[in-house]
DNA sequence: CGATAATGATACGGGTCCGTAACGATCTGG
DNA sequence: CCAGATCGTTACGGACCCGTATCATTATCG
């Protein structure tokens, strides 16, 4: 059974979460940064650079600057691959899995509030 | 009836939408821009640079900043109020509806995929 | 009137991010 | 072993945004 949502109350949800997201001032993140984080933290590892850069279709500085800045937040590690060592292993982290499952409360707590008229 | 979403639900939705607003290199809004433009096309008019600030819970440059990049995009306009010249209005216009709607429509789309398992 | 309040815009110094291009480090195959 | 490919990072000049403080314009009210 599919998720319906009609769009008016996919817009009301998404104003619902921003607002949020911007009162809280400490996350503020980018849809850059939020789609290299959920896709960490949703799909299986290992993640590379160049792999997140393929699939969000952006150049590697971006993902490289991204993940700079989701590090410094802690939401986010880097380890060099052993085996090879040109490679680098995006991990998580205990921060991070809080934020990620803050946002999914943040979600669907806006999504009870919203009339399914 | 409330809209009921599971977390594991919305953070797929979440991150879906996000991947596609990234690939989409023209509307790379971030999440205050994002707040502003579905305010002043989910509520009821007249909006003004205090108002929103308000909402938001930010100061009021952050406001006319962002009006001003959203402007130059073609997503609101200002106007000033003539029967309280101090005052700014901000307007919907043809472009932005559009852009709401495509943002509606991609969350609806991506929230079908989504199993309800 | 004139003083005060309120509104939105601007100036400033600092930070972050952008895209392109180059770089060092590492692996691979002949 | 060495030329070439591949990986992630860094350099660069430019654009944008931040928060604080200040500004010009307009309204209000004694």
């Amino acid at each position: 059974m599919p998720l319906e949502i009609r769009p008016s109350q996919a817009l009301k949800l998404w104003r619902q979460v921003h607002l949020d997201l911007v009162r809280d001032h400490d996350a503020d993140l980018s849809a850059r940064q939020t789609a290299i984080l959920l896709t960490v933290y949703l799909e299986l590892p290992p993640h590379t650079v160049r792999g997140l850069a393929k699939q969000l279709g952006v150049t590697k500085p971006v993902i490289t600057r991204a993940l700079d800045t989701l590090g410094k937040l802690g939401l986010l590690t880097r380890k060099r691959d052993e085996s090879d060592r040109r490679n680098v292993v995006i991990q998580r982290t205990v921060a991070g899995a809080l934020a990620v499952e803050r946002l999914a409360d943040l979600v669907t707590e806006h999504a009870k509030e919203i009339g399914g008229s």
